[in-house]
This record gives C-alpha cells, sequence and structure tokens, in this order.
DNA sequence: GTAATTGCAAAAGATTTGCCCCATT
DNA sequence: AATGGGGCAAATCTTTTGCAATTAC
C-alpha cells in the first residue's frame, strides 16, 4: 500500500461524510469544507474523495438526475431510493439474500465485485405535489 | 402529447438501438448513425436519445466507468451487469420478487415508479485476465 | 530533507443550447 | 406555408490535471 497523509482538507472531507446522511456532491462538500478551511480547492475536494473512494472509505454514487455524482461515507451494504422530484437520495435496505444471489449464473458474469441497487420514484415529502412518478 | 416528426435522423437512431445488445454510448451511435446518415451531427443524435427517452423507447445507462451514458432500447425490466474490466455491459434478469418487493415500507420512499440493478464484476471474457475485482 | 499534497488555473470530456436553414406534414 | 427538427459551433458543467509552492512525516 502507497504512503499517504493526513492533511487537514482529507480529515475534514471525511468527516463532513460521516456527519451526514444527504449523499452530498462534490460541489456542496467543497462548500461545507470551507467553512473550516477557506482555502481548500475543489480539486482537493475531488482528488480528496477519489483517494478515499479508493480506500473504500468513501463511496460515490451516481445520481439519477443529469448532475454530477454524490458521495457517502462507506457504511454496510445498502440500496438507494432517489426522489425523482427533489433529487434527495435515502439509503434504503437490501431485500434478503440479495448478495447470495446466484449472480454468477447469467450467462457473461464471472464474478461479482460489487452490487447496487437503485429505486427511483417519489418520497415522503415530495407525494403530495407529485402528479405521479 | 405534443407533436413530432419521423425524421430520418430519428429512425435511425432508434433503430441502431434496436438492432444492438451492445449498450452502446452517444458517441458510438453517432458513428454507426453516420454510416446511414453522413451529414448528421452529435448534437441531433443526443437531441433525439433525450426526447426517445422522454417517449419511454429508449433507457439511459449511467455507466460503472467514469465516461458517459450508455444506452438501449426500451424492453422488459432487466439489471445491468458491468464488466469493470473492459466496460462491457450485459443485460441479466432480475430476481423473481424483485418488483413486489414492499420499497415503500422504507421510511422516506412514498411511491416507486423504477428499479436499477447493477451488478459489478468481471465477464467471462475478462475473467482469465483478470486478477480480481 | 523529501515526497505527498495543496491551490490555482487551464484542460478535458460529455452534454446542452442558440441560431439559422431545411424538410416533414 | 408553417414549424418541428437538423447542422454547426459555442457554451456549460463536472471532473481531471500540470505545476510551483507548501507541509506532514
Amino acid at each position: 500500500m502507497k504512503k499517504s497523509r493526513n492533511t487537514r482538507q482529507r480529515a475534514i472531507i471525511l468527516e463532513i461524510l460521516r456527519q451526514t446522511r444527504s449523499h452530498p456532491s462534490a460541489e456542496l462538500i467543497y462548500r461545507e469544507a470551507r467553512k473550516a478551511l477557506p482555502n481548500i480547492s475543489l480539486g482537493t475536494v475531488y482528488r480528496n474523495l477519489g483517494f478515499l473512494r479508493e480506500q473504500k472509505m468513501v463511496k460515490e454514487i451516481r445520481a439519477n438526475d443529469d448532475a454530477g455524482s454524490r458521495f457517502e461515507a462507506a457504511i454496510p451494504p445498502h440500496g438507494h431510493f432517489h426522489c425523482g422530484h427533489c433529487n434527495a437520495i435515502h439509503d434504503i435496505p437490501l431485500p434478503d439474500s440479495f448478495n447470495d444471489f446466484g449472480w454468477e449464473r447469467s450467462e457473461f458474469v464471472s464474478s461479482v465485485s460489487e452490487l447496487e441497487l437503485h429505486v427511483i420514484g417519489a418520497c415522503a415529502a415530495c407525494a403530495p405535489s407529485a402528479s405521479a412518478n
């Protein structure tokens, strides 16, 4: 494993992600980090998110909407619910036996390293105003 | 529903997607379409993919790798297997009882409109050379 | 002291959009 | 003929990268 340093920038970014369940974008993490380190740059945020992702301490989530990626601190496996109205992302439990399902039975699939489940719909807060979806 | 025209460009793009299972990128669709319509532009490909997606005739898939979206003609619900080595995407069946699972029991979830399953790993073709993953 | 890491700014990609012309209805 | 749609190029937006200066170890 390669050497790495404990910079304040890296620590803050990880702390922000461990403190929330809001699955923030890189831009939001940047804005939050600037409260503690006013000079931190967006490039540094991206570099650290990439590093922490490689270390498996952070997970990147592709949003349902057009915008960029969202991030979360690594926690036990779970799925994500995307609200198609406010674009919020909430953690949801995975069905039992989700990991054990024999995905390898499918043609083409040799081995599995990761599972991702995304459920899209309307969240409780948006439901009243939602015309459907 | 708003008016729309049957342009050759739109027809070709849809035809390309219906003719393949390779989940091509916009760029690849563009290159393929140019064989039939040498003057078609990439912007037109994107505009039509967007239109066809709104019409639910085409689905957009966020690739596992860094690159852009991939597309497929709308067919019955299924999951996607992403090879982490060659970045190929293959259709895989969804577990039975996947759609019936009571996602709405989760806090925050009011209604569900769509399910997305992504399985990441090594495909059969890459498995021999894969060091893991 | 040394090398990993930062800040800054430019670069890179993917996708979108304005505008004017053309083709479908 | 009316107007949706196309081609082209510029504009956006997110993410990456080169480089000189800084800082953790």
